[in-house]
DNA sequence: ATATCATTCCGCCAATCCGGGCATTGTTCA
DNA sequence: TGAACAATGCCCGGATTGGCGGAATGATAT
């Protein structure tokens, strides 16, 4: 079975000259060729393609843009961005934007061919510097999400459910017939995880189990 | 100039059979090859390699940790981790712990000396699916840091003020005490949040600040 | 100059929460 | 077979909050 490629670049010798380079591949079909992005839902709708390459730099809309509204129209569809810029906006823009893969336009010739290769068989091709500012990327922002690690507060089940509750802004009585408990037994439970976690009061509770995600 | 490379692997045949590979490429040098990680810092002082090939699964210290000691010791080091498995905590635990690189051992042979090169000219070597579990990471990781753009809820200075002060956990009291005016007045400021915010307790509010930032 | 709104303040009553203590049942673990 | 603990339940008294309404000041805007 073949493989349906769509390709969007302003650059039409890019264009032609991607296209000649798919052609060599013999599972490879160009099946939509478009110099702009303005109607590139309907464009896809019409040619289906399986994986699209998609030129960051093009007029009227970027191809960031472009990609928000394919991955929501298509999900399934592979999107590899190609540019000449790797500057680290536009990078993790556009993989927040869905996108599959993101290669450097000086990579294309040598590895075009192997990156929808990649990308067909659920891998992520990424020219290698690329890659090191995704990782770096990563890095910086689990370090501000992570520290926050639950300090463990042995909290038993029914106590996290209760503060589940707490959280969603319900009452104790509230609590009490959502968990088929008595009034009072949710207030016990609310006096253990108010010695648990060190407070003492329900602004507090719920501050504290968002902060730390203990939700 | 030659490149210096390091081994942790606990399997004694595959660091014999890397080393065999390694020393087919003639600018690579091989200058440790240790069974364990346990001694890592110093070993690693000793034969300060350019480059560290980092089993995840050894005894007694677990590579992640490692890599998170030695780049903590040594962060021009490049750290390649190599697994057989790819389960996403470990993945994204190497990452934030330092890694510059991640592969599959299945893919060992073939990539290996391709994935140094492209480390020591500043990329990021990942295995198709490790780094397609990275993208889809940071996708869903920035969805959850961006679209808190807040709804907008018209909230007056003071009633900021009032609000910080609730998600902190103190009584209608103690803010009036901080803030110089009567418990009347909080209850007043209290009363047009409720309002404004769509919400009826102040658990919710505290609930409805943090996760919306309106902090 | 009139309207709008932020900020400050007051009172009342009902609802809810907090802190203390205590009791029962069942499970788990040493 | 006790000890520890989770889960359930109850009572009291005092503290705090929630909902209702009202009002004065000053700034800003129309």
């Amino acid at each position: 079975m073949s493989l349906r490629i769509a390709i969007f670049d302003d650059n039409k010798n890019i264009r032609e000259s991607i296209t000649m380079l798919l052609k060599t591949v013999k599972e490879f079909e160009v099946v939509g060729s478009f110099s702009h992005v303005l109607d590139c839902v309907d464009d896809t709708r019409e040619c289906h393609p399986d994986v699209i390459l998609m030129d960051i730099e093009m007029p009227g809309m970027t191809g960031i843009e472009a990609v928000l509204k394919l991955k929501k129209e298509f999900p399934h569809i592979q999107v590899l961005m190609q540019t000449v810029f790797e500057d680290d906006e536009r990078v993790f823009d556009s993989i927040c934007a869905g996108a599959s893969g993101y290669i450097l336009k000086n990579h294309l010739n040598v590895k075009l061919v192997e990156a929808i290769r990649e990308m067909q068989f659920g891998g992520s091709p990424m020219s290698p510097s690329i890659a090191r500012k995704v990782l770096n990327k990563m890095q910086s922002v689990q370090q501000h999400i992570k520290p926050e690690q639950a300090p463990e507060y042995n909290l038993t089940p029914r106590e996290k459910e209760v503060l589940a509750c707490i959280v969603e802004g319900l009452s104790y009585k509230m609590i009490a017939d959502k968990l088929f408990i008595s009034y009072e037994t949710v207030r016990s439970h609310v006096k253990k995880i108010y010695e648990k976690l060190h407070v003492a009061s329900l602004t507090e509770v719920v501050a504290k189990a968002i902060n730390q995600r203990i939700v």
